[in-house]
DNA sequence: TATACGTGGTC
DNA sequence: TGACCAAGTAT
C-alpha cells in the first residue's frame, strides 16, 4: 500500500463545527425482532462515505494492510490483534510471518513453538488455537485460508469477529465487523451513547447490518475504515472529534456528549490471580530452550497451592506438557 | 449471560 | 497510583 500522500483539503476549521440536519422526522425504521429501531438519518444519509474518504488519506500502512500479507498474514494478524495493541503486535507478527510465512509452515511446528513465539502478547492460548487453525487450513483447506465465513467460523480461535474480519479484509466480502472499535463509533454516531453494552447485542449487529453499504466492495472498505475511526480518533478516552470527518452528523456530541451511565464498564484485578501466575509459569517455559524442572517453577509463585493450581490449569488447556521426574515443557503435540 | 484468560501502557 | 483500556474467544 503506497503511503497517503493527498495532502488535507479540510482547512482549519473544525469540520464539527457545523452540525447536519440529523434526522428527517418521522422517518426512524422500525426494526422487527428486537424492538429497536435504526434511527433515520442512519439509513437516508450514508455514513460510509466520508469515513471511507477519511480513511484513504489517514489510514495508517500496517503490514496486514499490504497486498502481499495475503490472507495468511490478515488471519495472523487478526489473531494477534485480539485484546492487544498495534504496537506491541507489529514486531511478533514480523517475526511470524517470516518463519512462518504458510499456514503449513506453523503447522508443520510444534505447538509449542507457537507458544514461544507468541513472546509476550499476552493471552497464550491464542498462539496455540492459531497453531491448530494453521492445521486445519493445511489438512481441510488445501493450505489455504479460506473464503467462506462458515468455513472460517469453525477455525479453532475464530468467532464471530475475526470471521468476518478476514472475510472482509482478506477476501473483500460484504460483513458487519463488529468489534470493540467499530461498536464505539456506532454508539456514538448513531445511538448517541458515550459506550456500546459490554457484551454486542443483537441492535448493535442491526445496525451494523443496516449501515453496511450494498457494494461488496464499499462494504470491505466501511468495516476497515470505522474499525480505524474508532482506534485513531473516536477513542474511549479524549476522542478527537475535531478529527471525526462525521462529527457534525455524531449522535452523541449533537447531544452534548452525555456521559455514560450504566452500570461500571469493567474492573477486574490481576494482581495475585492465577492468569498473574499462569503467566509468571509460561514465562520461565517459553526463555527455556528445553524441560525445566518443577523446583524453577516454584520459584515463580510463593503459595503453593495457587501454584499448583495455575500449572494445572497451563496442563488442561495444553499450553504445558508434563514430563516424568518432575520436568515440564512446552508442548511437543 | 458471566467469567476466565496476559501483558503493558496511559492518565 | 490504581483503574481503565487494547482488532475477542470459549465455555
Amino acid at each position: 500500500m503506497t503511503a497517503p500522500t493527498k495532502p488535507s483539503h479540510n482547512g482549519p476549521s473544525d469540520p464539527a463545527g457545523t452540525p447536519a440536519p440529523a434526522a428527517v422526522p418521522g422517518t426512524s425504521v422500525p426494526a422487527a425482532a428486537s424492538g429497536t429501531s435504526v434511527p433515520a438519518a442512519a439509513s437516508a444519509v450514508p455514513l460510509h462515505a466520508p469515513v471511507v474518504d477519511w480513511f484513504d488519506e489517514h489510514a495508517r500502512d500496517l503490514p496486514w494492510r499490504r497486498p502481499e500479507a495475503g490472507a495468511w498474514g490478515v488471519m495472523v494478524s487478526e489473531f494477534m490483534l485480539q485484546q492487544t495493541p498495534v504496537n506491541r503486535v507489529l514486531p511478533v507478527y514480523e517475526h511470524w510471518l517470516a518463519r512462518w510465512p504458510r499456514p503449513a509452515d506453523l503447522a508443520a511446528e510444534a505447538p509449542g513453538e507457537a507458544v514461544r513465539a507468541w513472546g509476550r502478547l499476552g493471552y497464550p492460548r491464542r498462539a496455540l488455537r492459531l497453531h491448530g487453525a494453521a492445521a486445519a487450513i493445511a489438512e481441510r483447506h488445501g493450505g489455504d485460508v479460506p473464503s467462506d465465513h462458515a468455513q472460517l467460523l469453525a477455525l479453532p480461535g475464530i468467532g464471530e469477529y475475526t470471521a468476518a474480519a478476514v472475510a472482509s479484509f482478506a477476501y473483500g466480502q460484504r460483513h458487519a465487523v463488529l468489534d470493540t472499535n467499530v461498536r464505539r463509533v456506532l454508539a456514538r454516531a448513531v445511538t448517541g451513547v458515550q459506550y456500546p453494552p459490554n457484551a454486542t447485542t443483537a441492535a448493535e449487529r442491526k445496525l451494523a447490518r443496516a449501515l453496511l453499504p450494498d457494494d461488496e466492495r464499499d462494504a470491505a472498505r466501511w468495516a476497515a475504515a470505522s474499525m480505524e475511526l474508532g482506534a485513531l480518533v473516536c477513542t474511549a478516552k479524549n476522542e478527537s472529534c475535531h478529527r471525526c470527518p462525521i462529527a457534525g452528523r455524531c449522535a452523541w456530541r449533537l447531544a452534548g456528549k452525555p456521559a455514560h451511565d450504566g452500570p461500571p464498564r469493567r474492573g477486574q484485578t490481576y494482581a495475585g490471580t492465577d492468569r498473574q501466575v499462569r503467566g509468571r509459569l509460561l514465562a520461565v517455559l517459553r526463555e527455556a530452550p528445553g524441560p525445566v524442572p518443577q523446583a524453577a517453577l516454584d520459584q515463580v509463585w510463593h503459595e503453593p497451592v495457587q501454584r499448583a493450581r495455575a500449572l494445572d490449569g497451563l496442563v488442561a488447556d495444553g499450553l504445558v506438557e508434563p514430563l516424568a521426574d518432575g520436568l515440564y515443557r512446552l508442548p511437543l503435540s
